[in-house]
Parts: C-alpha cells; sequence; structure tokens
DNA sequence: CTAGGTGCAAATAATTTGCAGAGGC
DNA sequence: GCCTCTGCAAATTATTTGCACCTAG
C-alpha cells in the first residue's frame, strides 16, 4: 500500500488538508474497480461508517477529479461515474445498454486519427472521449456471467510484451536480412550486431511473457486491450518488405532508422501513460532500447554519409 | 422546403397526430444550424409564438429523436443538445471549452479501428460517441469570430468530389501503366478501355468541383469534414506502387480488383450516410461506377483463369 | 367523439451550496 | 486560533409527469 499512498501524495490538489473522513472515502474509493456512480460510493462508504453525509462524498469526489486521482466519465444516461486513475491510464469506453457494463480499451491508431483532424482543426487537445454504444457478447448469447475481470495493469503489461515480442521479431528478421544484403563490411557488422541484439533481448522477453502468463494463466485469452494495427506483424515488416525491392547500404540504414524511430516513439508514448506498474516498465524499457538503435544507426549513417563525401572529393 | 415535409413524412415516428404547435417547434428546429440546448428552442419559439410550454418543447424533442429527425447529445456540461438530421449524416464533434462552440467531423479511419474493436470484442455497435474537448483556433488567437458556417453538406460534397478526384487520378495512372506492363493483347486493351474511363470520369468530376467552388467560392478554404488518409493520394496508389515490382497480368488484375472493391466500398458507405442531398449523389453515383468497373475486371479475371486452365490440361 | 397534444404547476433526480459546528495543525 | 472539513437541509438545474383542458380527424 505504500505505492498507493505515494500516489496520493503526488495527486493531491491544493494544501488540502487530511481528514480521517476523506481518508475513507478515497481509500474505499480506490479499492474499487470499474465505473462507480456517486451514489453506488456513498452505499460503500456507509457499510463502514454511517456517520458520512452525501455531499462530503460528492466533496471528496470532486476533490479526487481535481487532483487526478479520479476521472469523471459521463455515459449519457443522467448521472455521473468515477473510475480511479491508480495504475489505470486514459482510455476509451465500450458500454452495454443492456447490462450497462463498460469495458475498456485503448487504440494507437484512433489515437493518432484524432490527433491528425486536431492539428487540421488548429484545435488543442485537452481530453478525448471515444464510446461505442451497443449490446455486449454477454448479453447477446444468454449471459454467461463468467465476467472475470484482470486488473488493467496487468493486461497493459502482457499487451506491452506481445508488441515488443512482435517488434522485436520483425526487428531480428530484418537486420538479418540486411547484414546479407549489405556489401560494406563495416555496414554488414552493424546490421550483424543489430540482429544478435534483437534476438537477445526477443529471448528475454519471452521469457517474462511466459512467466507473465504463468502466474496469471486467464491472461492468455483475455480481450485486447491496447489497440494496434502496426504491430500485427511487427513494426519492422514493412521495413523488411521494402529490403527486398533492393535497395543499397545507404537506404537500408534510413529504413532502419525509420522503424527505430516509431517503434521508440510508439513505446515511450505509451510507456508514459502508465502510473508506475509493469506495463510501464516494460513500454519504457523497450523504448530506450530502441533509442539506442535509432543513435547507434544514426551514428553509422552520418559517418556513411562522410566517407561518402570523403570519395566524391577525392 | 417540399423536400424537408418529405424528410418529415418518413420520420414521423408512431401515427403522429399533427398539430400546428408541434409544426411550429420542428420547422423552428430545422432552420437552425449546430447544437441547441431544449431551453435554446424555448427561447426560439417564443420569439414566434409565447403561447407555447417548456414541456411542450421537450415533448416535440423526444418525438423527434424517436423519429430520427433530431439526434440528442451530451456534451458533458449538465444539459443535452440537439441537432437536426436533416442533410446531416452521424459525425463526430471537436469541443471547445472556451467559447463552447462545438465543429463536426467524420474519419473514415476511425471508424474502420472502431469497427475492428468491436468486433474483436463480439460487441454489436449502435452508437458511436467521439468528442475531442479542447480549446479551438479562434478562442486561442484572439477571437476572430469570422465563423462563416456552411452548410454540412456542401462541405461534404466538397470532400466527396476531392476524394472522388484523387481516386480517378490514380486510377487513370493504375490503368495507364498497368495498359503499357500488359503483355496479353486482350488484357491491354481492358485496361485501356478502364484509362479512359477514368479521364473521362476524371473530367466530369473535376468540372463539377469547379462548379461547386465557383458558387461558394468560401468552400475552397472551410475545413476538412470527411476525412480519409487512404484518400490523400488516391485509393490506386499503393496499386500503382505494387504494379512496379512487376508483376504478371494477373496479379495486375487482381491488384486491380482489390483497388475498385476498396473504393466502391468507401463511396457506398459515406453515400448512405447521407439523406438525399448532393454529397450522397456524387458518392454513390462514383459507388456504382465503381461497381462496373470492379465486375468487369473480375470478369475479366475469370476469363483469363479459364484460358490459362485450358492450356495447362491441353 | 376520442385519442392524443398542450399548459401549468408540481415532481424528480443528481448535484451543489449555505451555514453552524467539529476537527486538524 | 484559524482555516478547512463536515453534516444537514435547503437550493439549484434540467427534465419529466399529473391533470384538466383543448383540438384534429
Amino acid at each position: 500500500m505504500g505505492e498507493i499512498s505515494e500516489f496520493l501524495n503526488s495527486h493531491r490538489p491544493d494544501g488540502g488538508r487530511r481528514s480521517s473522513k476523506r481518508d475513507l472515502i478515497v481509500n474505499v474509493f480506490l479499492r474499487q474497480e470499474g465505473h462507480l456512480s456517486a451514489d453506488d460510493l456513498v452505499d460503500l462508504i456507509h457499510v463502514e461508517n454511517k456517520e458520512i453525509g452525501r455531499a462530503t462524498v460528492y466533496r471528496a469526489l470532486r476533490w479526487m477529479v481535481n487532483g487526478g486521482i479520479a476521472r469523471k466519465v459521463d455515459f449519457g444516461d443522467g448521472r455521473f461515474r468515477y473510475e480511479h486513475a491508480y495504475r489505470h491510464p486514459k482510455h476509451f469506453h465500450l458500454i452495454c445498454q443492456s447490462c450497462r457494463k463498460s469495458s475498456e480499451f485503448l487504440s494507437s491508431d484512433i489515437e493518432s486519427f484524432i490527433d491528425e483532424v486536431s492539428i487540421e482543426r488548429g484545435f488543442t487537445v485537452e481530453r478525448t472521449v471515444v464510446q461505442i454504444y451497443g449490446n455486449c457478447l454477454a448479453c447477446r448469447d444468454g449471459n454467461k456471467n463468467d465476467t472475470l475481470e484482470l486488473p488493467t495493469e496487468l493486461v497493459f503489461a502482457r499487451d506491452a510484451l506481445r508488441i515488443a515480442i512482435a517488434t522485436e521479431r520483425s526487428g531480428l528478421q530484418f537486420y538479418t536480412r540486411a547484414a546479407l544484403l549489405t556489401k560494406d563490411d563495416r555496414g554488414r557488422s552493424v546490421f550483424r550486431n543489430l540482429a544478435k541484439e534483437e534476438e537477445e533481448h526477443l529471448g528475454t522477453l519471452e521469457k517474462r511473457y511466459a512467466e507473465l502468463v504463468a502466474e496469471h494463466p486467464k491472461l492468455e485469452t483475455y480481450p485486447t486491450f491496447l489497440f494496434f494495427r502496426g504491430a500485427a506483424d511487427g513494426i519492422f515488416a514493412a521495413g523488411t518488405e521494402e529490403l527486398e525491392k533492393g535497395v543499397d547500404d545507404r537506404e537500408a540504414l534510413l529504413i532502419g532508422i525509420r522503424c527505430e524511430r516509431g517503434s521508440h516513439e510508439f513505446f515511450k508514448k505509451y510507456g508514459e501513460k502508465f502510473e508506475d506498474s509493469e506495463g510501464k516498465q516494460i513500454f519504457l524499457e523497450f523504448a530506450d532500447e530502441e533509442r539506442e538503435h535509432l543513435e547507434l544507426l544514426q551514428c553509422e549513417y552520418q559517418q556513411l554519409i562522410d566517407t561518402l563525401n570523403k570519395i566524391d572529393t577525392t
């Protein structure tokens, strides 16, 4: 629970005096998963202490929203819901209109299109709402209510690992192929080294993934949380395809740079979405590695250009 | 105004008796552009007739929402807004938090990602909300309130034409190139004919576009309403690139089929979004043309396969 | 004539606020 | 001791409803 109080300290708005009642409200709230209405929370609080008034709960909720501990969401049925932000990144919602349950997802692609639209309109984005209303699978084929819920941070970590693994695999393939196709000795050894690194890291990631699902077997079949189309066959897949068109060493380096940059940016962005947790760590470690590769390639590219210029002038 | 009453007739829910008061409410409502709160509408109604009660306006709004004449939207500030559906497809919103104005957009890509997520989760979609909250350009750099608003149907028509033109251009390029690369005489004439058709149609579309912007000069610089990344260099652009990799006649046909199908589906989908209007017509005409091309190519492909089989067995 | 539309006033429902008192620092 | 938190009850806000009356078909 030390981590939670650390989280609370960093998210306390204004000098905010502490009070045992508010502490109780915040604690009960953080223990819940999912989306509570103010009234749901009042009921939960009253189980532990009947002396706490509705207004206090409302005030505590407003205080939490201001400090970023809670997020206020609106499913359009006249009351607001609240979800806590502890180890829970901003996300989008699927809302079932028959059972009123909501499930969550993230889509890197939707986010990037939203950015594109906002830029075109010169709009500064503060907050984005994506809600899909309809009917869930459970409601349609006879309410099998096996709605086991895994903590989002675990599912996020799983998706992070899957995407990282796919990226490493395609990276390995890319550098292996590039090493084969490269004419220049020095370039070949750069690509070979990178291939070796990708291979090693791939092993680490696969082990980590195996451990994760061993500990939580339900994770394997749990629905996707983080959608990212580009990850299906790995970020380097398009690059490898390009290689086959017959590019020269310089172009191969550029393709590598492009892929590493894309993957670095992706993992950095999603790493930052998460209050510290397994998922965040995986993403940020990966982002770091990709940045190192990127720098290595960029340096190599610069040297190649310099060499070519020297040849040109002699 | 005949078209409006036709629209009303097709959207009248339950036997719905007609009444002069409700007629007035509906008429005033349909004359507005943008998003009104119930109270805004009450005020507007009271300008023309003070004898109409708030409850009646609320009842009329509910009646319109049931019949699909109006859509109820929720910008999260505690009151609902209403927008009419006449010549106005379902869309997404950018909502400025300082001036409370909202602007609209459509993104084919976001819609397709939403479909993807829904399918993965086995979710049947009824309604989709995408809202971007933040600050608009006008609010940020000193409120130049030159907020001229063009009717959505015009902007939609413009975007339809732009996308259609880009598609025709890339189609023309594709078929021209394919005709050059084709070895088989018969195949070459098919591609050549298609190229000719694309060229003719391109001319028609460009004329139509020129007429549209001549009539409404502000259209040229009005912000994009329909975002579609694939349209930037035309739906056939990727296909043309593939051609250059050196494909055989059969593959060229398949690429053509794929492109025509994609373009047919895109234009059909967006054509259907619109209550009859200029934009709808452009989209559906275009969808039709692409379907014809598609059928032609499919037929040609079948004959090619048959011929190959015959050669194979002799 | 009668189902449905209408105005008014009262009801509802979620949330906020005023105020007097309690409690942390 | 001061400032903030708290409970209670009253206020607020958007919307809906009950009911007596009116109107179109």
